[in-house]
DNA sequence: ATGAAAGCGCTAACAA
DNA sequence: TTGTTAGCGCTTTCAT
């Protein structure tokens, strides 16, 4: 292995010298620099990062906690993994995959052991065990979700409860007043996990203001549940016009069932989905949606974590307002069939 | 931060000792173990990973190269990472996540400075621009995947040539004479991505032995690119009644599309999917299939990598047996409608 | 069964 | 602008 000490006597200067030429702490004369850095490429040197880190309390990794379990939407997760992976990278830090496996316990060893520099953590419950040891911790922390208590925590989140009434502002200008919410698995909702409560939340809020009823569903992933959740909505209410899908495994069952029951979409009823853009897109009918920006979430987390590293303050909340695209899932209630007819709007 | 010093001198023992204690490496008087283990719990001591792996020149983490691109299913790379995380940490080892975005240079990186012990690439192709860094790099490596030369590489992978073969076997017992196989994105066959083109070599040449007929048609995600490829497929091969999927992505798309065209599955036409189970229950017609056994890679890539590191000899090929599990997608070829007749074996 | 001490390769004062 | 040097916290020989 190529150490240091044998680029500064190929260099022909001093240990020291290396280093600040590797690290630009201090200025350095244009001809060292280029015979230093023309060493170091000859002997193909690459630091050492465990002494880097012994030396600089500094491991330039960051720790990302991502969940062990299934019942999210997997890709969303990947897809916020490989934003921080790669957005790090950019910033000079390696990631530390840690999954949700370990617990709290994860969070003490990573820190006590300087293993990381920070940690980033995904899917957080409403009162989350690890939030304490994270407090407690020095350690820059950044959570992607939304806790319930958020002091002295800095967080990223689409804003879900915008997003919730964002779905029903649209339903309910088409004319829609009974809506259905589709939701995630119950697991999801009896863990208390942020973004489906706040969504549902979001949801209530804006139906009571605008005087339109909703029934909230959670749901398995798969056909058979989807059909049973979704005879039991029409079975209860059956005027329901506007369905919100936040479950990414449920749209298209229910797209397809809904088929199969004669159901038009969107002449006889309105789906508006929560879910990342290319399933919206992909869709056996392109859905009317609000986009997971899970690339943006992933960045952004990281950009806090090095802000903080740099000790830079930062906000403890930084949520992302959501938006709605039209697609083709959504029209006016009773809107007109097939081609030809302009749909009244609601 | 507590040291190991502390922890030696709130015990009464020497710094060595309490190392000893850590590691089991030398025999300790029970005595003494236990008092240097309270003491280890009473300052919450956590020992350093930069100082550990300087001086042990191991860092006790497994780097992880997985693939940026998008074009695979996604919940299967997920479903190997998570994997290899756990099993990972079961051996004492953490997870360095890297993506493929770094290229080769990553494996430079990664083992010159000495940030990993060892390595798990995933998504490799036949021709890896990393392979031949990592026959150089003395360090271990496992690949998730089969390259065309695996001199001096150890693999894991599932038998994707038998995969293919077993596929055809089915349809062809059950009388299917015209098969089509609906593969994955063109890119990923462009890129000669080891398990797409075994499979297809493995439908070509059981084909050949059974003389069945087979079209293959790589297909983009999404309902518009699999309509296309359904109606070339039938325009070209009218007969065709035998389906093998290797696309997640295309799954329901080819049910409903067949569903909307009047083919009754598997009355009319039979699929086999090559997928995670989970897409093949869930599917809107529960599929005959071939399981991805994605844990199963992930574990045994990091019982490999642990062997080697323990100085175990390793095979160099470990190819997982592929399994069929019949579901309700395939039938005999004219088999009997819906409920009541019994379907005549082909 | 335990201790003492020499590094591991690097960073960052401190000196010049 | 550059060099000298004292650690960083741990592992591991060498002693006892």
């Amino acid at each position: 292995m190529v150490t240091l000490a044998e680029v500064a006597q190929h260099a022909g200067v001093s240990a020291s010298t290396v280093s600040y030429v590797l690290s630009g702490k201090r200025s350095i004369s244009a001809a060292t620099r280029a015979r230093v850095e023309h060493s170091i490429r000859q002997l193909g040197y690459h630091p050492n990062a465990g002494a880097r880190a012994l030396a600089s309390s500094r491991s330039n990794i960051i720790a990302l906690m991502v969940p062990l379990r299934t019942d999210l939407y997997v890709p969303v997760m990947m897809e916020i993994a490989m934003a921080v992976a790669t957005t790090a990278r950019g910033h000079g830090y390696d990631v530390l995959f840690l999954t949700g496996e370990e617990g709290p316990e994860a969070v003490r060893r990573v820190t006590g052991s300087a293993l990381a520099d920070a940690m980033i953590l995904m899917d957080v419950e409403l009162h989350d065990e690890r939030l304490p040891l994270l407090r407690e911790s020095r350690r820059p922390a950044v959570l992607i979700g939304l806790p319930a208590d958020t002091d002295r925590l800095t967080c990223v989140d689409l804003d879900f409860q915008a997003t919730g009434a964002l779905c029903v502002t649209h339903l309910a200008a088409l004319g829609h007043r009974e809506l259905a919410v589709i939701g995630e698995a119950p697991a999801v909702y009896e863990r208390h996990t942020g973004f489906a409560v706040r969504t549902l939340e979001g949801v209530r809020a804006r139906a009571g203001e605008l005087g339109v009823r909703v029934l909230h569903r959670p749901c398995e992933p798969g056909y058979a549940a989807m059909a049973a959740t979704l005879a039991r909505i029409f079975d209860e209410r059956p005027g329901t016009s506007g369905f919100v899908v936040q479950n990414e495994y449920a749209v298209e069952p229910l797209l397809t069932l809904l088929r199969q029951q004669g159901r038009a979409v969107p002449e006889d009823v309105s789906v508006v989905a929560v879910c990342p853009e290319q399933v919206a897109v992909q869709a056996s009918v392109r859905l009317t949606s609000v986009a997971i920006p899970a690339q943006e979430m992933g960045r952004r987390a990281v950009e806090l974590v090095v802000a903080k590293l740099a000790g830079q303050p930062t906000d403890e909340v930084g949520l992302l307002t959501p938006e709605l695209t039209v697609r083709a899932s959504s029209g006016p209630l009773g809107g007109a069939r097939a081609a030809g007819g302009t749909a009244a709007g609601g």
